[in-house]
DNA sequence: CTCATTGCAAAGGATTTGCACTATA
DNA sequence: TATAGTGCAAATCCTTTGCAATGAG
């Protein structure tokens, strides 16, 4: 059913099953624009108004942990979240604020191991001007 | 004299020459330990007692402005700081909490500018267990 | 029944803001 | 003198902690 998936998921890593969890996975799964967790919970407090916070600090915590989902810090101000796919980097545009996937993985790793460092992850993330912010600067310009 | 070489880093940028600023400088030049700002401040304060935190703040935000130096998100609960050198990524070992410069470039930038964004900050990090928490490990369980 | 999870309120820590004071161009 | 920088205190925002209540195995 609708939340077969994240149960699977959850199952697999045998972590216990909460209604909060499947929850969270599911706007995680569905919103992949790397929510803070004040989103998140603002979100989902809507359909449950007795959500707490400390409850989606407490899942995200153990949702990463289990590598279930990904932490990123990229803003310097809050943690970001993103439900874990292949491996990918991000792009925050410092004019709009968003933080774009890029569908590209680090050929590093090999060398870093190399150095004897055990690596658990692998974040890559670049700072600038996105292209939707670019070319909206153009229109108005006049090219 | 010892403080030219940082007085030129700011003259080149136009920027106005504070002692606070030459002193923070200095500091991330001779510890490339990625510092947070309370460390840089508690240890500056020691010969400047009227030194404010603030002004930390401050003097960080425009040398990070002008890419004199690198504000790093890593460990998701404060800024560190480095003095820029040569592009590099960096490591954080989840056991000892050091984070290592790892003398490597990224090879990724090239394919995200013809995506169409315009690239200002390249960050990479990696977390894990570093070689020396590794070897105290097998050095304690005797191999 | 026992242990993990939840929810709430309070505490903690990093960073920002407002404002008066000081120093620089 | 006008402007930028400094320092202090208060405020703000994100996150963690303590603890009682609840829920699952």
């Amino acid at each position: 059913m609708m939340f077969e998936k994240y149960v699977n998921l959850l199952k697999k890593k045998s972590i216990q099953i909460t209604p909060q969890r499947l929850e969270i996975l599911k706007y995680l799964d569905n919103h992949r624009n790397h929510p803070a967790v004040d989103q998140i919970y603002k979100e989902l407090k809507r359909n449950n108004p007795s959500l707490s916070k400390t409850t989606v600090y407490n899942s995200l915590e153990i949702l990463n942990k289990h590598k279930i989902i990904n932490s990123i810090s990229i803003t310097g101000l809050e943690s970001r979240y993103d439900i874990i796919n292949e491996m990918h980097h991000h792009f925050m545009c410092k004019k709009c604020g968003r933080i774009i996937d890029i569908e590209i993985a680090c050929p590093n790793i090999k060398k870093i191991s190399e150095i004897g460092h055990k690596i658990e992850e692998v974040h890559g993330y670049f700072k600038g001007i996105c292209k939707e912010c670019i070319d909206k600067e153009i229109d108005k310009h006049g090219s």
